[in-house]
DNA sequence: CCGCATCCCTATAGATACTG
DNA sequence: CAGTATCTATAGGGATGCGG
């Protein structure tokens, strides 16, 4: 039951029908920068995002190979991380960051990080995308 | 009755509600790098974006900024141009261009030109940016 | 004919209540 | 806590209308 719509093979439209709705870039984004791991995690994030969205993207994300669950472990609780896949949109979002820096107002700790990033754009995104590989593996 | 959702203040939210959703980007794509100007123009795009809709998000393009419409010449057609902040959205395209070749067959004259952009990004980025700028203003 | 606006109808998104 | 069920709202497709 993976959609198979492929509108067209623009790698813009590819991109938008893999991660291009309103929730979506969210949920990565907490995986990403946040160190959100369960679905409890990403409902509390300010956007508020509703249960069924939440589910529903949680399994797309999956279908597409942008994060993998791990099963749950003894606690009963279902982690998320992101696959390599998920982790090489860092750049991507990082450039979403700097261009709603660039034209919002946004909070303050954040600008403190893109100050950062703009330093040394591709240093910040090695080092995390380290940081987001070895977590694929961790147990707590 | 521009909306004032604002779900959050996070910049990956704001850009979400500047231009997340399945078709902006698209619109986007064809002003940035496909030449595209008109209403019929975008019309013409592989993904077959509906009327309703393609007027729809013209609309909101123009009201976050984006996009502006200059005043319809002697034939009577319409054209749609980016405006710095869309401009600005290039390196965040490129970065979605690079992912999706990454992780997707694309079509091969794509291909062609994304071994120009990793050769060297910022240099492509800022030849793009001042061919947009400059046709601003320009006629036919 | 072109650039939209509108209407109708269906499909999907999303809020809330509820269940294993 | 991690989802499903149900219901409502909005996005979107397709045809059509209408002014320039």
């Amino acid at each position: 039951m993976t959609k198979q719509t492929n509108r067209s093979d623009c790698p813009i439209n590819l991109s938008l029908e893999a991660w291009g709705d309103k929730w979506s870039l969210l949920i990565i984004r907490d995986l990403m920068f946040e160190g959100k791991r369960t679905y409890g995690d990403f409902l509390k994030s300010p956007e508020k995002i509703s249960t069924n969205i939440l589910a529903a993207r949680l399994k797309s994300l999956q279908e597409v190979g942008i994060i993998v669950a791990s099963g749950s472990p003894d606690r009963g609780t279902k982690g998320y991380h992101l696959t390599q896949k998920g982790i090489d949109m860092l750049p991507m979002m990082l450039e979403v960051y700097l261009w709603t820096e660039k034209h919002y107002p946004i909070p303050e700790h954040v600008q403190t990080i893109l100050t950062k990033v703009k330093a040394d754009k591709a240093g910040f995104a090695a080092a995390a995308a380290l940081r987001l590989q070895s977590s694929d593996n961790d147990a707590s």
